[in-house]
DNA sequence: TCCCTCTATGTAAGAACTGACATAGTTATA
DNA sequence: TATAACTATGTCAGTTCTTACATAGAGGGA
């Protein structure tokens, strides 16, 4: 049984054979958006991951100190990724600073608090015009079962996220004046 | 300098003076919807924020071994609380298990993806149904400067929030017919 | 030529969080 | 009368995650 980090690895794995290094990219850009996880943290998930027999890797020469090594997913692995997909998802408690603060703002100025949402819209407008953006450089609409239909269906969801976060943030503003 | 788990305890003290055990009952209940914390965590944190002189306690006795130790928050912790309130909030890495999944559920029997989005719909619109009914127990709308009026935003955000999850769940079932 | 960025892998200290253990009086229910 | 649930505080081991440190070659720009 592995952590969710570790099938986090195996799902990029699943795609292509990477090094840690290239694994970590993935993790601030396309994944990132819904997993994050830094390179300290990979490289000691992939020393579990390899002695549970879920990964291999072969050594190659490429610029840096060390030899690169190639990961990639072994049929144990992708048996243990099948099962995981569909099983539910654990519950994570829920912590979001920004509700807090809101929670508690009542002890603060209004014209401090509207400040604050305003800059928070703005990121999140900011946000959902770079989905757009990614939204447009798909062309098609990739259906289920193509590999690409992950990320679509990712993008989505967050376009969602942040549709909603946004209209939050207006109400707030329209409270506050 | 306090952890945002220290400002959720003083959010909750700044309303009215608790014990640990109550403070712990809150973070279950109306501000575990946004702030989780385990007595055990909140143990701990207490007595950072009493050598920082963030609060302060008097014991009582009550049922139980030990005395009941009520806290409340003092000057230097309210004007702490103040001042973060309306600080950026600090941003917490995307950690989102479902749309990892959805990542990897190229791999996966369509079925049982369905099963699964099925699954978490009902969770959402359960949860839906639950602040609508909190919702309406609110009687009135508290304006801006109100300490209920924290509470109602937050309930805003919860509502908008698993509308959100729930059209993406139902956009994914259609995907999946 | 110098410096910066990118590629590349790793360690380690510490913070944050989880889950189990430990103890014990009061109150309501079967 | 027994027992379960609730009140009440605390410790501790282990996991997860963050941040900084450490090393070093290749390639590009000032």
């Amino acid at each position: 049984m592995s952590s969710t980090l570790g099938f986090a690895i195996l799902a990029v794995l699943a795609r292509s054979e990477r090094s840690g290094y290239e694994i970590a990219a993935r993790m601030r850009q396309p994944v990132g958006y819904f997993w994050t996880a830094s390179h300290s943290q990979i490289h000691g998930e992939l020393q579990k991951l390899l002695t549970g027999g879920l990964v291999g890797f072969e050594a190659r020469h490429g610029p840096g100190p060390q030899d690169k090594k190639i990961y990639r997913i072994t049929p144990e692995g992708l048996a243990e990724l099948r099962e995981w997909v569909t099983a539910p998802p654990r519950a994570r408690p829920e912590r979001d600073e920004l509700v807090l603060k809101t929670y508690a703002s009542w002890l603060a100025d209004p014209a401090e608090v509207r400040r604050l949402f305003a800059e928070q819209l703005a990121v999140h407008e900011a946000r959902l015009a770079e989905y757009e953006r990614e939204k447009e450089s798909f062309g098609g609409e990739p259906v289920f079962g193509d590999p690409a239909f992950g990320g679509w269906a990712a993008l989505r969801c967050g376009l969602g996220y942040e549709r909603h976060r946004a209209d939050w943030c207006r109400w707030m503003l329209d409270q506050l004046s």
